[in-house]
DNA sequence: CAGAATCCGCGCGGATACTG
DNA sequence: CAGTATCCGCGCGGATTCTG
C-alpha cells in the first residue's frame, strides 16, 4: 500500500529547508491546538484566569453551555494538567476549579489569540461575504 | 479582579441578555478559533509565513495531507481573507498562495501558540498518562 | 498540476433524563 | 450542587475517482 510515513530526517544530506523535520513537531502540537479548537476550552481558561471558580459559577458565566459540555471541557483540561479540580466533601457538593501553573503559562498566549480574533472578526466576516458574493456571480 | 458578572435579573423580561456582555464577543471569536482548530490551517499559515508557495509545494511540504484537505483548507483561508490565491493561465496549471496583510498579522500570535504547544506537549502527555492511570485505580 | 465530486466513518457537541 | 448516562444529528476529515 502506501509507503510508511517516515518523516524523520533519515539521511539528512540536505543542509536545510527540509520541511519534514518541521512536520513532526506540528503533529504532536495538534494535541494542544485541538484544545483551542474545542468550543469552550478557551473561554473556560480565560475565565479561570481571573481566579478560582466553582462549577456553578462557570455554568452561570457561560450559561449557554450545557452541564454536560462544561463537565466534558473541565475533564479535558484537568486531564491535560491545565486546571486543578478541588472537591469539598460537603452537601450539597462543592467543586472549585483553578488554573495550574501550566495552564496559567498558556493564558497570555491564549489572550493574545483571543484579542486578535475579536479585533479582526469583523474584517473576516467582511471577507467571507465578499468571497461568497463572488462565488455566486463570478463562478 | 473579580467583576460581578452576575448582576442579577434586575430588569426582567429578557430571557438571556445580562451575562452576554462577555460571552458574545467570544461566540463571534469562535469563528477565528475554529480555523485554529482546523487540522491543517495553522501549519499552512506558518508555511506561507516563509513566503509565496505553489499548491504542489505545500502538498510536498506537508505530504501527509490529502489533496482534498489541502484544497479545502486553502479555500477556507482564502474565504477568510487570510491568504491570496493567484492563478497563472498556463498549462499545466500553476497556482500560488501567499499571506494577505491580515493573515500576516496573525502570524506572530500563531507562532507563539505553536511554540507554546511544542514546548509543553511533553508535559501535557505526562499529565494525561498520570490522569489516565489515576482513573484506573482511584476511581 | 491543481483541483472538483462523491462516499463514508467517526467524533464533537447538543438535548434530555437521572443521581449522590 | 455537580455531576453521570444515553441518544443522536451533523460536520470534519480521510480515501478514492475523475477533469481542464
Amino acid at each position: 500500500m502506501s509507503r510508511p510515513v517516515t518523516d524523520g530526517q533519515a539521511t539528512d544530506s540536505e543542509p536545510d529547508s527540509r520541511p519534514d523535520t518541521a512536520l513532526s513537531p506540528y503533529c504532536r502540537a495538534r494535541d494542544v491546538l485541538d484544545r483551542v479548537g474545542d468550543k469552550w476550552s478557551v473561554y473556560v481558561i480565560t475565565l479561570l484566569g481571573d481566579g478560582t471558580k466553582r462549577f456553578s459559577e462557570l455554568k452561570r458565566d457561560i450559561h449557554v453551555i450545557t452541564q454536560r459540555m462544561l463537565t466534558v471541557t473541565l475533564r479535558g483540561l484537568e486531564r491535560d494538567g491545565l486546571i486543578n479540580r478541588t472537591v469539598y466533601p460537603v452537601y450539597p457538593a462543592r467543586v472549585e476549579y483553578s488554573l495550574t501553573p501550566l495552564g496559567a503559562s498558556l493564558l497570555d498566549t491564549l489572550r493574545a489569540l483571543l484579542t486578535w480574533s475579536v479585533d479582526h472578526v469583523d474584517r473576516i466576516d467582511e471577507a467571507r461575504q465578499h468571497y461568497d458574493d463572488a462565488v455566486g456571480t463570478d463562478r
